[in-house]
DNA sequence: ATGTATCTACGAAAATATTCGTAACAAAAT
DNA sequence: ATTTTGTTACGAATATTTTCGTAGATACAT
């Protein structure tokens, strides 16, 4: 009766199996918080900008101190999401990920993660909202009968 | 010489501001959390599931400890983002709030974040991933058709 | 009936993200 | 020259989210 019960506690499986996930740190697909993507905006809407400047325009939608707007920016510049120039004391930053890259990823997610993975779903659901002018509407057919065309 | 000066700092400033918000806790847009979004996600697929049949799905994704999740959805519960049936000794747990809705939220924020508001940008950079069938995407053109005949 | 497996509840640790005070310094104003 | 203002750096307090151990209860198998 060798009772060499084979005890595995949830613990132990779960290191082991973590072993064999991807080491790579590196710069996968940068995912800014919430609070970085909304400095991003700023960034991506009014090209290179100040901590104050940011800041002026954050505080306009939400209560905002300007040293935490500071150092959130710090952060994003640490991390390889934002750039600066230091030569005048004031710092300016800019955005050292295109706005394009990072809707992709957001998109992606999104689709994922609420649209069971039907993009087209998720489409339906954004021109349902009634906000999209006939001009963009066209826009879109133009697009949309382009796309049949490749398709074959 | 009276030194009166009026001293306010960053603290107090953002304090008496924050008077003005909306009081109102109330059960606006419950905005999930991302772990809570993955499980919304198996109940919303998969229908009522126990713990147990959630865990097992999330695991394929991710190493996820049974109690954690078993934490997650109790937390839900009380949040009020799912209901549980616990007449049996294993509950049973089912989404409280419609997936529609979820999306919706989820839309518009990312139009929001990303998209400079603009929802028809979105739904082009959706469309151009390609990963849209001929029939998805007859069905979206047959929407803007639609759209298109009610905005007179 | 005794042990084993499976649950829930609960608290608390760990990990992340956010907010902010304080210090040090430079620039500008007085 | 001295004071006031604006700026960065930095550490630490808070807040939020995620993860998990442990205890106690119930069902199930032996």
């Amino acid at each position: 009766m060798f009772d060499t019960k084979l005890v595995v506690d949830q613990r132990d499986l779960l290191q082991w199996r973590s072993k064999f996930k991807d080491k790579n740190e590196s710069n996968m697909t940068h995912k800014p918080t919430e609070s970085e993507l909304d400095i991003l905006k700023v960034l991506w809407e009014k090209g290179p900008s100040t901590v104050r400047e940011v800041n002026e325009i954050l505080s306009q939608e939400k209560e905002t101190g300007y040293t935490t707007t500071l150092k959130l920016m710090q952060i994003m510049a640490q991390k390889g999401i934002v750039t600066r120039d230091e030569s005048s004391r004031t710092h300016v930053y800019k955005p050292a990920i295109e706005q394009k890259n990072v809707q992709h990823t957001l998109l992606n997610k999104l689709v994922d993660a609420a649209f069971s993975g039907s993009a087209s779903q998720l489409v339906m659901q954004a021109l349902g909202q009634g906000k999209t002018s006939k001009a963009e509407l066209e826009e879109i057919k133009k697009l949309i009968e382009q796309l049949e065309g490749e398709q074959k």
